[in-house]
RNA sequence: GCUCGGAUGGUGGAAUGGUAGACACGCAAGACUUAAAAUCUUGUGGCCAUUAAGGCUGUGCGGGUUCAAGUCCCGCUCCGAGUACCA
């Protein structure tokens, strides 16, 4: 028999499906390990051969920890809202979730070739109304709660209204949008709407007039993850800022959790400083500034210190600040400017570097000495960060300098020695002066002594800023959770639960309505029984993943996102396996999503995903033919100098090792049926180059064809082989041929002539310890990802044992064990053929002996004073006197000492010797 | 600008401070074959020597620590990723 990988995998494949081989249930007589992969989204592209690295290196993570008798929970799912099905469907009139239906499908083909262990009765659909019953079940919660900032926990909202009642404001620590103050007396004369627009400043959920990222191609909002350097990730299109009404959430209340949070988990560094940077925590102090008007406003600062040397003060254009504080003889020219700054996208303001601004007319007093400084207008201070309003120290910060020298405002140094002749001193280092109480500090010391001066005198306080802004909850979109919102009298209201899940209702078309209204607008009857009209905007992409880890420990659960006991015997992720791209969006929401249900009690652990591991991404290598200009000639690569010639993309699958398979060109497209070629030695060879993964450019590699031609267990290996996993890497077919020749040489160590030929007798020490090897370095690479190493290590492992043509069943057994979780097809059909009567995930990893892996003798590597000169070979058990006797007294030492002493020789147990001389 | 990675043969990549280049691709030579494919064997960093034995050199660049550095420290160059008027 030889190796039929495609009859193999058929069947084994089928036996799984049959024997439920992967369901798996709560078990407490077993510890759990949970192996999570990121859902992928089902784009209408299908997968490519990238996609399946980091699920095939979760599976083996799973199969492996399976045979170590864990009991492992290893589900899949998709990630189903989504912008292009959208877009297709206003393109085409099709209703989203029919080529979502469509896609899906044809991704779980693609899956189910490549032998993953899912168990797939777990399966979760974002846009499954049993699924997203729960996502809209989540927000009714937010939208019921408050955070409460002494107890750090989220409450429901209930107590804070009975507190208002009692008590108004007195006293309330809790994270709110802006700071509101009233008494008992004053909130329970309010009336229901007014009551219900102050408790928006508290809800966890809530709606929020906001600066927004509003993307007009795509007709919707879209969170800062969303938005990169002014433009939208998904389509590329201009973002500009915009004041919407929008539900929000407050992650902001979360932001010292989710950053204390991180040092508990097991992420790469450069992962949890990215979120460290996303939540931007910077200590300082809000101080209190008065205005020639009799205005106070709010500045924030990390350098108290520099109070003394605030020359002037800037506002951002789109602060409320600016409008009030700018004197009627400015106006014209203030509203010029702001106008002139709303209007560039935020592409624009980045791009233009140069320093713009105008006075506002007003002058605001300094805390300290009561002197007038004026206020100025400028869009390098930013609204949405602080107070919108800044203290400008131009002596001591890069960009107030640029701002005060461009308008010729006074710089006043406060560090000893520095120069601001050129350019500012930014370094938080030095000795101050003038600066009054401060003088002789060092700016270490003078940071927190400003601020407790500040806050002797009443000026300000200590506080603590954040970067992470609330995400922006709402999205004008068809195709996503609808919110169980409705409004009454204008305030919105939720749905009762037992009301759950409110389906998305159908439309005509997916487009805004002619009054510019979400697409919900169009949808006929959108209201509550009473007649109350349903909020017509719907979540965005990461509401649906926010939460799903949860869902797949319990996913059919109808009375509860997940039971307590599923939850209390799966906990958290131990290992989740995905792409950086999910940094700062789905790894924060998803983080803050958690901590909200934990205080809930509904999730049992502070952190969702206790380990997370990044894949790298897989590029893809493009192929190129060289066309000679304005001839149906094509030159081969070592060639082409001598011509002038254009470079064409060339479908990487009609090229093998960078030759061209000329028939198959011809045939590629009508334009080259008659192409004429100038070969070298007889062949075309192309050009290439490393290229992002894409149909234009033809290097797109189908992992359909790769588990056609060579085999699921071939793609599975070839794919860790390729290198290390969290490291990025060009797709190149062209090595493939070594990986499936090692699953042939394994195949020929069980069958001979066709035969299973596999021998009873006792193994050899040398077979023994070619197998324990093997295990041992396995065992370590697979807790260690290192799978493109244990793949060599099973190459280095056959290769011993054909040479030493072992067919022993102990041995094979073990390697088959060992393989089981890279190669799970072939490795089924080899523990049959060893008469085994259940599969081989049923099987125990093995144990090796070091025993087995002790030498009788070492080689040592002989040294003069650190450069190797030749190798000596000692028994297991030499002393090291010995040692150092014969190295000595060896000829070759005698040659490299020349007739001088040794000063020393060191003897280090991993096999060298090193002679100083 | 800041933060975090990375740089090793023709290629992908191995190396708890201890014989650099494992393993694989490719290439070359040979065996089998009428022939090709497949398979197997051998060789393969560079330079010098080759009748040998061997020698020199070598992990982006320049220094340092050490008996010993691809690995640790200091200073550069280049490449990649993330982030950015964050006060």
């Amino acid at each position: 028999m030889n190796y039929n990988f495609k009859e193999i995998e058929k069947r084994w494949q089928q036996y799984w499906v049959d024997h439920q081989t992967y369901k798996v249930t709560e078990d407490s007589t077993k510890p759990k390990y949970y192996v999570l992969d990121m859902f992928p989204y089902p784009s209408g592209a299908g997968l490519h051969v990238g996609h399946p690295l980091g699920y095939i290196a979760s599976d083996i993570y799973s199969r492996y920890k399976r045979l170590q008798g864990f009991n492992v929970l290893h589900p899949m799912g998709y990630d189903a809202y989504g912008l292009p099905a959208e877009q297709y469907a206003i393109q085409t009139g099709q209703h989203p979730a029919i080529t979502t239906e469509e896609n899906i499908k044809r991704y779980r083909e693609q899956l189910d070739k490549i032998g993953f262990s899912y168990d797939w009765s777990r399966e979760v659909r974002t846009c499954d109304p049993e699924y997203y019953k729960w996502t809209q079940w989540a927000f009714i919660k937010m939208f019921h709660s408050y955070y409460c900032n002494q107890s750090r926990k989220a409450k429901p909202i209930n107590k804070l209204v009975d507190r208002f009642a009692k008590q108004g404001t007195e006293r309330l620590d809790a994270a709110c949008g802006e700071i509101m103050e009233f008494t008992a007396a004053e909130w329970n004369r309010k009336s229901e709407k007014e009551q219900q627009e102050i408790l928006m400043n508290w809800r966890i959920a809530y709606l929020g007039d906001t600066l927004v990222n509003w993307c007009a191609e795509l007709g919707t909002v879209l969170a800062n993850d969303e938005v990169s350097e002014g433009f939208s990730i998904r389509g590329g299109y201009p973002v500009v800022q915009k004041k919407m009404r929008q539900w929000c959430l407050r992650v902001s209340a979360y932001a010292e959790r989710l950053l204390e949070g991180l040092e508990e988990i097991d992420w790469s560094d450069s992962l949890k400083e990215t979120q460290r940077n996303w939540i931007g925590r910077s200590e300082g102090a809000v101080m209190h500034f008065t205005a020639s008007a009799n205005i106070t406003f709010d500045i924030f600062t990390t350098r108290a210190d520099t109070i003394f040397g605030v020359t002037f003060m800037v506002l951002a254009p789109e602060s409320e600040l600016t409008d009030q504080l700018t004197t009627d003889e400015q106006r014209a020219a203030v509203e010029e400017y702001v106008d002139k700054s709303k209007k560039k996208t935020e592409r624009e303001r980045m791009a233009d570097k140069s320093v713009t601004g105008v006075f506002s007319g007003s002058y605001a007093a300094h805390p300290f000495t009561g002197e007038a400084l004026p206020i100025w207008v400028s869009d390098y201070v930013l609204a949405g960060y602080g107070t919108g309003a800044i203290m400008a120290v131009p002596a001591h910060d890069s960009r107030d300098y640029a701002f005060a020298k461009h308008f010729n405002l006074p710089i006043v140094p406060l560090i000893e020695g520095c120069d601001v002749s050129e350019e500012s001193f930014d370094a938080k280092e030095g000795i101050m002066i003038n600066s009054d109480f401060l003088n002789g500090m060092t700016v270490e010391e003078a940071i927190p002594a400003a601020i407790d001066e500040v806050e002797k005198r009443g000026v300000g306080y200590r506080k603590v800023n954040y970067r992470l802004r609330d995400a922006i909850f709402s999205r004008q979109r068809y195709w996503g959770e609808p919110f169980p919102i409705y409004y009454k009298e204008g305030m919105p209201y939720t749905l009762p639960e037992n009301e759950l899940p409110l389906e998305l209702p159908e439309v005509d078309k997916y487009l805004p309505t002619e009054t510019g209204e979400p697409p919900l607008g169009r949808a006929k009857n959108w209201t509550t029984k009473e007649g109350y009209p349903l909020e017509l905007n719907t979540m965005p992409g990461f509401a649906g993943s926010s939460a799903y880890y949860l869902r797949y420990m319990d996913p059919r659960n109808e009375n509860a996102l997940v039971s307590e006991n599923a939850n209390a015997y799966w906990r958290d992720v131990d290992l989740y396996i995905g792409g950086t791209e999910h940094a700062t969006g789905h790894l924060v929401y998803s983080r803050f999503w958690n901590k909200f249900l934990y205080d809930l009690g509904v999730s049992c652990e502070k952190e969702p995903f206790k380990k997370l591991v990044n894949q790298g991404m897989i590029q893809g290598r493009s192929n190129f033919v060289y066309r000679v200009k304005g001839a149906n000639t094509f030159v081969s690569l070592n060639l082409k100098d001598q011509y002038d010639v254009t470079p064409i993309h060339v479908d990487v699958n009609i090229v093998h090792h960078d030759v061209l398979d000329i028939e198959a060109f011809r045939a590629w497209s009508p334009e080259y049926k008659e192409a004429e070629f100038i070969l070298e030695d007889g062949k075309y060879i192309c050009g290439w180059a490393i290229e992002k993964m894409s149909k234009s450019m033809y290097n797109v590699v189908n992992p359909d064809d790769i588990v056609e031609k060579y085999g699921a267990d071939t793609l599975r290996l070839y794919e860790m082989f390729l290198g290390p996993l969290e490291q990025s890497k060009p797709w190149d077919t062209n090595g493939i041929d070594g990986v499936h020749r090692f699953l042939r040489k394994t195949w020929n160590l069980f069958y001979m002539n066709g035969e299973i030929a596999v021998s009873d007798e006792e193994a050899s020490k040398e077979e023994l310890k070619a197998v324990h090897k093997l295990i041992k370095k396995v065992s370590y690479d697979i807790e260690h990802f290192s799978f493109n190493t244990s793949v060599s290590a099973f190459m280095i492992c056959v290769n011993e044992l054909s040479t030493l043509k072992c067919n022993k069943r102990a041995v094979l057994s073990d390697l088959v064990v060992c393989l089981a979780p890279f190669a799970p097809h072939v490795a089924e059909e080899l523990w049959h053929a060893l008469g085994n009567e259940d599969t081989v995930c049923d099987a125990d990893w093995p144990e090796w002996d070091e025993e087995y892996l002790k030498e009788d003798t070492f080689p040592y590597a002989i040294s003069f004073n650190g450069k190797s000169r030749f190798v000596l070979e000692f028994s297991a058990d030499a002393t090291r006197e010995e040692i150092e006797k014969a190295v000595l007294a060896h000829e070759n030492s005698q040659r490299w000492m020349d007739g001088k002493e040794p000063k020393k020789v060191i003897i280090v147990p991993k096999k060298i010797v090193n002679v100083v001389i």
